[in-house]
DNA sequence: GTCTATACATCGATAGAC
DNA sequence: GTCTATCGATGTATAGAC
């Protein structure tokens, strides 16, 4: 049985690294939204003190600014690459659907994250919020074109990417109502490769492609 | 020039009633969500103080609770209306559409506080999860239902309503980024109509209707 | 870089006067 | 039914030792 020493100040052998902090940052503003997490609550997630996590940022806003970028740009990235290359329009569109939906599939505190965002208006977050509206706007862009090659009827595209947006992200937003109403779990793989798919199925008649 | 004389013991000439607290109750919850809204500023809100609230309400979570139930009960009643009547399938369906996106465009805090409950993982409520569950339950139903009598192409009924509710809510649910995207007051009554008419548009595409 | 200790505000909730 | 006053816990943030 082993008693627990009390912690003394002074120079740890492994200090905790910026990036962890930010990791276990995501996982709690995930959970409970930038107001329900706490500095002490992500601290201890952490393994320091409050004061310590007070030295790696200066105030629960850097943080929690800090933590969101951080899936803006990885979602960013990911669906940028999936949107390079060559292929028809409907083989880059099915490209970055599936990209986003395993992106969320595989990072449980994603989709959560951004729609808390989205859901508290983005006031806290000015550069976030900007790429969040560049991601849109490709989007945006990328409906009408198909609509200029012929690929898509024409409509309001930007009626039409506010919807796309919301199918892509809800599920995985949700996970425990969406885990209620199909009786699974949501991020379990082959859940996240069948959503994939009627993802893909579902915003192809959105669409109206074929 | 008037002075705020201080405030007073004693029984009002017209004490603020149960309704009126839960509809400011309502609006905090719906902005700043269960942990950022306060007690004391709720009452703020209905002009009385923190103390004279809780005497409504034995707890936050009281009244949080009522507050949602309230826009479920709500939103339930009216979008069984639209389900009641004759009609082909395409008409009810038609209704319950309009009938939920009218109640969303006529009541600007009620998607969103639906929104933060669901992304919450709806763990503070039992009755009112099971009040959403049931709705979500019904859709299912409904979509069963119309691919037996097959108006409907076969596909998975659960995945189906899961997107079919995202498409609904999405838009008043985060009507800052929708704003920024449409470039127009979410809640005005020609944008509301013309998102209602759109979103019928979109489901009928992606339910393979016609 | 982490700790102890603390300052100071705000939170949910209660007690008791009117 | 509303108020003043207060309690105890928790919140963000800071100061200074090691």
């Amino acid at each position: 049985m082993t008693t627990d020493l009390p912690r003394r100040p002074g120079r740890p052998a492994r200090p905790v690294t910026r990036e962890h902090l930010l990791k276990v940052a995501r996982e709690a503003f995930s959970q409970l939204g930038y107001a329900g997490a706490s500095m002490g609550d992500i601290a201890g997630r952490a393994g320091i003190r409050k004061s310590s996590l007070f030295h790696h940022f200066a105030t629960k806003d850097d943080l929690y600014r800090e933590a969101l970028s951080t899936v803006v740009a990885d979602l960013g990235v990911f669906v940028g690459q999936a949107l390079q290359g060559d292929g028809t329009f409907v083989e880059r569109l099915d490209r970055s659907i599936l990209a986003t939906q395993h992106y969320f599939g595989a990072h449980p505190v994603a989709a959560r994250l951004l729609m808390r965002e989205f859901v508290d208006g983005g006031a806290a977050i000015t550069a976030a919020g900007d790429a969040v509206a560049a991601v849109l706007e490709t989007s945006v862009a990328m409906f009408e074109q198909g609509m200029n090659e012929g690929i898509l009827p024409r409509t309001d595209a930007r009626h039409l990417a506010m919807t796309v947006a919301a199918v892509q992200i809800q599920f995985y937003a949700t996970p425990e109502v969406s885990a209620r109403l199909v009786g699974a779990d949501v991020f379990a793989p082959d859940v996240v490769e069948q959503r994939s798919q009627i993802v893909v199925e579902h915003l192809h008649r959105l669409l109206g492609i074929k």
